[in-house]
DNA sequence: AACCGACGGTTCAATATATGAACCGATTAT
DNA sequence: ATAATCGGTTCATATATTGAACCGTCGGTT
């Protein structure tokens, strides 16, 4: 292991149940020598990424990551962080794949992308998705804000003959996805589509938008149907991380049980 | 100088001008070899703090900053983050000092701290600072948003026999404060009150509060003056650090002018 | 008041670790 | 075809990292 790679360790240790750590505690939590210890934490400080706090000593996050972060939130927005993802998953499916984002009460599009592999394809142009009527949308119910059902279950618009229009038939649908971790809909908003959609999440592990794939419903089948899980997590992880979120270990959970195991996906490269 | 400093410093080659860096330019940027430089890059990309842009391979911040920054700001607000400046700040000039935000078209007090040195001294109890009567208010309208000069014409009020009333007195204010760099209040919020502040900005330069020091005018001399602005450029780079935010240059350049140089103070230790 | 243990920080000999010249294969420009 | 870059890799060399032992200080205990 490389000294660098020792140094960066030691930013790791950092929590919201830990925002602070002495020296001696930051030796015992990264198993190093003292000495060792406090040299890469000197470094580290000297380029503002901790600081120590004046009055305890100890060491804690530093202002340097701020500006960092600003910029690279500027180099790589959030939609050009999900692109590659998605394009990936159109790949991996040969469907039409989507992102969603999570702002306030309202689920916008953010961007999408089609696969060549076939010549009948879904095709997406709404910008604002119908919380009751798309995989996305649901994901946002199970997932989100509670108030967002209530909202969401006092305006069921119908879009086709299977959109949910009862506050039960919503609820259930809801309580489907919560106990899968994907959302579902089979032809809600538009007749022949099936979709399927899977959470994604910020720093804090709250929603923060949706990753799915839009299949023509005449050849969804159980193994496509597995396909596409399994691509959703990978996604879901994926553009997860590149937002700076975190999927919640319970999320993690419900998708390895939903699959049955091995979710296991290949880390990014 | 230690491999993690050199590892370290390759962050600090990004900016908005160069977002993302390839093997060769850094190694050029860093003058090293092209081996050490490739090894420290993919420490950096372990831990998540620098990524490949796939397509051109270039390098880039990474999505671990977004988690640290935001730990960082969980761990120490901006009030926390001024505290230990202005503490300073009212030790050297043995008066009561606070420091303001800008949030929206208002400058909201955020903290203050008053010196023991002397029995006398002034008390700072206002939560929103006026534009027009105040030392962090002519700051605010000297290098904040233009229409907030607009809005403070629009709403003289008056506090003292001293607060400016006319639009051309405040505009003739505000341009002294655009040319030293400092906000100058002689009275006119109080009528025994000297008071005299220094912008803070955020990451992109732009401003974002003031810091500033309240004098029993019966005290104020040039002396002390110049101590007061010596220490609120401290405390302004100080804060502003801490803040994320950077002093742009032409401001700096302004307070040096305007102490006929040395203005140079230890840096943080 | 003397003691103890734990703290943050420092030193220096021993050696584990970082280093860079040379090399590779792939792209691109000439 | 050729040459110059590019990102990435190798391995002998030696330099920068390491950790046991050390300080001085602090807060609690005897």
């Amino acid at each position: 292991m490389s000294s660098v790679s020792k140094a960066l360790e030691l930013m790791t240790f950092f929590s919201g149940a830990r925002p602070e750590i002495g020296l001696s505690e930051m030796r015992r939590l990264a198993g190093r020598d003292k000495a060792t210890t406090y040299r890469h934490l000197q470094a580290l400080q000297v380029f503002g990424l901790i600081e120590q706090n004046p009055e305890t000593k100890n060491y804690r996050l530093g202002p340097a990551l701020l500006q960092l972060a600003q910029l690279r939130e500027q180099t790589v927005p959030r939609k050009a962080a999900a692109r590659t993802a998605i394009q990936r998953l159109a790949e991996v499916t040969g469907e039409t794949t989507h992102v969603s984002v999570m702002s306030g009460n309202t689920l916008y599009a953010l961007d999408s992308c089609e696969s060549e592999k076939h010549s009948t394809r879904a095709i997406i142009d709404i910008a604002i998705f119908p919380l009751h009527a798309t995989a996305s949308g649901l994901c946002a119910l199970a997932f989100g804000t509670a108030d967002l059902l209530e909202m969401a279950q006092a305006d069921l618009k119908p879009f086709t003959a299977s959109t949910p229009l009862t506050q039960d038939a919503l609820a259930s649908a809801v309580a489907d996805v919560r106990r899968s971790g994907f959302g579902k809909s089979l032809g809600t908003f538009e007749a022949d589509i099936h979709s399927l959609s899977a959470p994604l999440f910020d720093q804090d592990g709250h929603f923060a938008g949706a990753v799915s794939v839009a299949s023509v419903a005449t050849r969804f089948d159980p193994a496509l149907e597995r396909t596409i899980m399994q691509g959703l997590v990978a996604a879901s992880r994926d553009i997860t991380k590149n937002w700076g979120g975190r999927v919640p270990q319970n999320i993690e959970h419900k998708w390895e049980a939903t699959l049955g195991g091995h979710t296991e996906m290949e880390h990014a490269t």
